[in-house]
DNA sequence: TATTCATTTGAACATATATTCATATGTTCA
DNA sequence: TGAACATATGAATATATGTTCAAATGAATA
């Protein structure tokens, strides 16, 4: 039978011993816990958000982007690429334009939930 | 009247002027996008989350979370006051030590989103 | 095919931020 | 009151990341 490890925190061992296994009974595998930072993560730009509530109107070009963000065409390009990379966002060719679209409607359902909270 | 704005790219003007004063008419202020950047930046750090997720099952105090999380007192301690400062959390103190649980379920609603974006 | 337009990409730079370390604060109890 | 424990905090450091600049790629067209 192993040894039971030693809690060495408050002072208390068995109490705690407890509750921390029934939380890591119930804690995702680390892997996710990282994908779902990573997710948050790719939300938590406000050129990013701003691209996002574009996107939530209209496929437009990247150039059109730049006008609306008031931003330059390459730091918003540099952006797309990581919103594509994670596929929140689609792309299409007509011409010398590139079109962006939202991937799927989740971004929405996600960006809504942040809209509520921040409205208290 | 005043003069209407040339739009410089691709060599369109009025098709684009369309759609971009559109996005405008429906774009959030950017106060808000600004704030809902700032609560994804919250959930888009991978020790952030993984307090929340202990949180979701728990009361904890500080030494139980570094126990949890495998990582020093002042390190959680650290973050700890940034989901609070952000209203995320809520503490309390009893004795020595302070108990930490979450501020609302609204945060556990984001997270769950955020878990199924992530399980496709 | 040479030119122009739209976009992408890589490197450099500046800024933001997570952790560590040392120390301070707050609480209990002898 | 002094000692021990639990937590918080400030400064320093290292790393991550967003924007800029310059140059490359891709597509249309004269």
């Amino acid at each position: 039978m192993s040894p039971i490890e030693r809690v060495e925190c408050c002072e208390v061992t068995e109490l705690h011993e407890d509750v921390l296994q029934q939380i890591n009974a119930k804690m995702p595998d680390l892997d996710s816990l990282y994908d779902l930072a990573e997710l948050f993560k790719i939300f938590g730009d406000s050129t990013r958000i701003r691209i996002l509530f574009v996107l939530f109107e209209a496929e437009v070009c990247v150039c059109d982007l730049a006008e609306a963000l008031n931003m330059t065409q390459s730091a918003v390009s540099h952006q797309l690429s990581i919103l594509k990379r994670n596929k929140l966002v689609k792309s299409r060719r007509d011409g010398k334009s590139v079109f962006y679209s939202l991937a799927d409607d989740h971004v929405r359902t996600i960006i809504g939930q942040g809209m509520d909270h921040i409205s208290e």
